[in-house]
DNA sequence: CATCTGACCAGACTAGCAATCTGGTCAGAT
DNA sequence: ATCTGACCAGATTGCTAGTCTGGTCAGATG
């Protein structure tokens, strides 16, 4: 495969990213983005299978975006805790920035149609589990996270936990200030609700 | 109002019931439920205003059912943690046997339509957050629950932390054994994930 | 010869209209 | 005083004709 080939993809990639972000798939046509990629309608399938798996190429591109952001913001250097609640911050700030992944939380099913949501959830849930999992690991290393839990399970927990305040406020069903939200969130994650008696 | 209408008040909410159930507002026709019920159709204006009063009606009587079972099932005499657990359990119990409370889970717009389900998501956020504010702050008094969190915020948060292990369950989207994830969220929960050091 | 293209096609989608259905009313029966 | 069902406006559905568009491939291009 040539440059002159990889250009062309990356071209249609960015076409596609822009018109899809605007009008969804539904409302874009093939021919809009070839034109725009400053190609010939047919050469798109000399990169990609379908319009489809273009879609689903635009939208794995905007989780990774996503992910990286979120492993960005999970210096290594802080401990364990912070990181989780990190986590927690980044989501809501780019997901906020984001449309296209918000969309869902808008019911907007145009942006974001239902299969390409589920790959999306599908996406996010795998790979942030795992960030999870790793600083959790790390964390029970460094003696900053207890041990006796099982990192597979914690993390998956603790993902639907941080998840949940993030779609809430979202959404707007959260209905307490974000800030008292999260402060009280890593408070109950960190120690617990118990006495401790 | 005499009994005779209490009566068929009633008898027109039953067969409502049965029928929104089964085939949705959209589907079921004013005349099938006033048939059911064995009254014409006029007499159902004497009791509700709309079609949708009706339908929202129902809607809260089976929100209703699930808050009875959870205030049931969290017995004053336990710990309050325990109480808290017993609520994430009821409601899942719960959810799997009512399919109109679950459809939204499992994309069922014609069960529970957008504005009924707003409705039951709002009432059950209310409701429940009120009553773990309770169970809060009643641990807090016997000292199974450390002070120092505010009981509003924490209710707030606990709700959200609950209903995402149940919605993620229900949803298939729990990607490690039920029990295991209750076990867990219970220990973090109750004695964070913290070393303690 | 390798690469690319756009005219072409089947079948999906839309507009618009006729026919049907149904939530809600109210004059009159009971 | 209470209840009803025939009635109506307007929403919904079914249908058809016409348009649009994802995907193909014979042939242009260099």
């Amino acid at each position: 495969m040539s440059v002159r080939q990889d250009d062309a993809r990356e071209r249609l990639l960015d076409a596609a990213t822009q018109r899809f972000r605007r009008f969804g798939t539904r409302h874009t046509s093939v021919e809009s983005i070839t034109t725009a990629a400053g190609t010939g309608k047919g050469s798109l399938y000399l990169h990609y299978q379908s319009k489809e798996e273009l879609y689903l190429a635009t939208v794995r591109h905007a989780v990774d975006g996503f992910l990286e952001a979120a492993a960005t913001a999970m210096h290594p250097d802080q401990p364990a805790p912070s990181r989780l609640r990190s986590l927690v911050e980044v989501a809501i700030a780019h997901y906020e920035r984001d449309d296209l992944l918000a969309a869902p939380f808008l019911d907007d099913r145009e942006l974001l149609d239902d299969r390409a949501a589920t790959l999306a959830r599908q996406l996010q849930r795998e790979r942030v589990t795992d960030l999870i999992r790793i600083t959790f690991i790390d964390g029970q290393r460094a003696g900053t996270i207890r041990a006796g839990l099982d990192p597979a399970v914690a993390a998956a927990v603790l993902f639907e936990i941080g998840w949940a305040i993030v779609r809430s406020h979202l959404t707007g069903e959260l209905t307490v200030p974000l800030g008292d939200a999260l402060r009280t969130l890593n408070d109950i994650v960190g120690h617990g609700t118990g006495s401790g008696h």
